[in-house]
DNA sequence: TTAGGTGCAAAGCCTTTGCAGGGAG
DNA sequence: CTCCCTGCAAAGGCTTTGCACCTAA
């Protein structure tokens, strides 16, 4: 767990150095608190967590590091229609398949590369050239289910 | 073609008996719009459309029929992260695979029910229910390729 | 020293809501 | 005649931007 927080520091200074970008403690603070939460979140969560911390870091950085950290091939981003944007570590697991709980809004992520190359040749049999794929099932977990809420 | 659009305003117009909501004009011109573009579209598509046929309807006005139209199963809402709410005719058809060209804004859909059926398997097999499934494909359509812009 | 970063507040967007006047049942 | 509906404008909520001051390299 840490060792993979550890790779993702790493490879987001690099990413800053390829860019000329700056390694301020604001996005290192941000980049912890978000891969601490080690699930989807949306900035104001992440927002109150820095708070919770001690770090009064202003709402537009936190945007501004985020879409950062999707420059960077660490964050992703994922509309659930509830009007805000929610951010996921990207990591090089290619998880690009989303279980949405309707109930608790967890999102759980799970590999599927066989449907998602099936989807793809579709695709491009109607002359579309696929460059990202996006699976999202809505339903319920199985926690809720058995809550019976 | 014309006769499914029939069938849907026979069935919004059940819905509106049943739930002793009124039939007003605007409803059934915003209605007509909606099935007209036969593809997923946004509030403000619809409210061009409906001013170019010389109808001035308030746009709080469409914003109630469409949600009216989606508790009577009329329509679904899509989030596709542009930051708007695009909604799409909720027929027998099913479509949910969505094409959306990161060029031009285009959105395609097609069907791809064993694909859907398939994804559906892999996520029971986590204890998971699923109550509603998108798959989104982003790329380039045919046309923006060719212009290779 | 210099280009980039931060914070605040204001502005932007899409969407919803309040309210007075209007219309379907 | 009674609810429900419409339109306008204002309010809401999330996200971005402008700007002056600060800081990593």
């Amino acid at each position: 767990m840490n060792q993979s927080k550890q790779k993702v520091k790493e490879q987001f200074h690099r990413f800053l150095s390829k860019k000329r970008l700056k390694a301020t403690l604001q996005r290192s603070l941000i980049l912890d608190a978000f891969l601490d939460l080690d699930r989807s979140t949306h900035i104001d969560e992440l927002y109150l967590v820095l708070r919770g911390r001690h770090h009064h870091i202003g709402h537009a950085t936190v945007y501004r590091a985020l879409r950062l950290f999707i420059a960077a091939g660490i964050a992703r981003e994922i509309y659930l229609g509830d009007g805000l944007t929610r951010y996921q570590v990207d990591g090089q697991g290619q998880r690009r398949d989303y279980l949405v709980c309707n109930d608790c809004g967890t999102v759980t992520e799970f590999d599927n590369s066989s449907t998602e190359r099936h989807q793809d040749e579709a695709a491009r049999t109607m002359g579309f050239t696929v460059q990202s794929l996006k699976i999202e099932l809505r339903g319920l977990c199985s926690r809720c289910l058995t809550q019976q809420s």
